[in-house]
DNA sequence: CCAAGAATCTTGACAATGTCTAAATCGGTG
DNA sequence: CACCGATTTAGACATTGTCAAGATTCTTGG
């Protein structure tokens, strides 16, 4: 009846698993990350998680659709009140920065390049549901006549490219997090007026 | 006398380590690099690495300084003839791009986010040499009054990060290496001219 | 209602790995 | 030439991912 009490059937083992490997990419990041010491925390067996992920690359690549999604959602909330266009694109990378600095772990297990081929699709919908939001910042741009002609997928992947780019640094800490505001709407000015002259 | 008569020492065994491990990198990934892995491959007992790096992180820090360094020698050589900013950028981009499509396991462990405090110093000075010739392009542009005023240290970051981030997206395999030139050409393009209208 | 059958979980085992310690070997220096 | 530090070896240990076999619970069809 508790909640505490010790049942043989976890009740939603792969979705506590998942929570569980999130905080400890968090808090100690991927060398830390063991599916045995994730069933540890939660009081079930060693080999009870493989009933949910088969390898530990499945846990991975659910973990990174997982991050996808949560990043979509960060970024929808962070667009959900509108200004000018520079302004919005500040708010997206401001978010987007947020996110990678919070969850840097996530973000390269989001990126890494080892995805298996049947994970692979659900993970391509997360990115596209998650980089929706972004590009159709852009095409809105161009109907109101504010940004430059030609395919939004391709001055999207620009802009997104710079972020992500950006998020690399902080995370690697080549920029501070501190640094990282500034240059993020150096970044973002960069982008809009363009280099040349 | 002989190259191959066994002796007790090996001679250069840091030197051969970090080039067996760039190999297993480039063959078949992070995870499938080991020390005792690369110890047996070198016909040496599985501690001997051990003299030469602490740590199984020591290693890939002693990686990603190598790494950056071939990282700035590949942009030097394609930096040694000269065409217009735009071209010079494209050059520049298509070899950081052919670096990380060759190299897409070393990349990763460049950017890392768990280098060791010693070797940090070193790392940030490799990736500051590796990054000077790029960022030297800028400044010679606004010399020549090709590009926008501003803090060069600024201006490079926006590139340099569009540049990775791309890279990123190619090494996630979000966009294949065929794919890869085009966008490079057009995200250069972009960042040249700018979003706004 | 209840008897399969599927899903979930446990226990036990195995090979591989990173790391530590103590001992052996080698190279150079006084 | 003896000695000392650097290098390498051998052995051991805890930890991990994964597999196989069995126990427990849930579900579902008859």
């Amino acid at each position: 009846m508790t909640e505490t009490m010790t049942r043989y059937h976890h009740g939603d083992l792969r979705a506590a698993v998942l929570r569980r490997a999130e905080e400890v990419l968090r808090e100690s990041g991927t060398d830390a990350l063991s599916l045995r010491g994730i069933a540890r925390d939660l009081g079930v067996s060693h080999a009870a998680p493989s009933a949910h992920f088969r390898d530990k690359n499945a846990l991975f690549d659910a973990l990174a659709v997982a991050g996808f999604r949560r990043l979509g959602e960060v970024m929808d909330a962070a667009l959900a009140t509108r200004g000018s266009l520079t302004d919005d694109l500040v708010a997206f990378a401001s978010a987007y920065l947020d996110f990678a600095t919070d969850n840097p772990a996530l973000l390269s297990v989001m990126f890494a390049r080892k995805h298996s081929e049947t994970s692979g699709a659900e993970i391509a919908e997360a990115v596209a549901a998650a980089f929706a939001h972004p590009t159709a910042l852009l095409t809105e741009g161009q109907a109101r006549g504010e940004v430059v002609d030609g395919d939004p997928e391709v001055i999207g992947v620009t802009v997104l490219a710079a972020i992500q780019g950006l998020a690399t640094f902080v995370g690697s800490g080549f920029v501070t997090p501190e640094q990282s505001q500034g240059m993020l709407e150096d970044v973002v000015a960069t982008l809009m007026r363009g280099l040349a002259r």
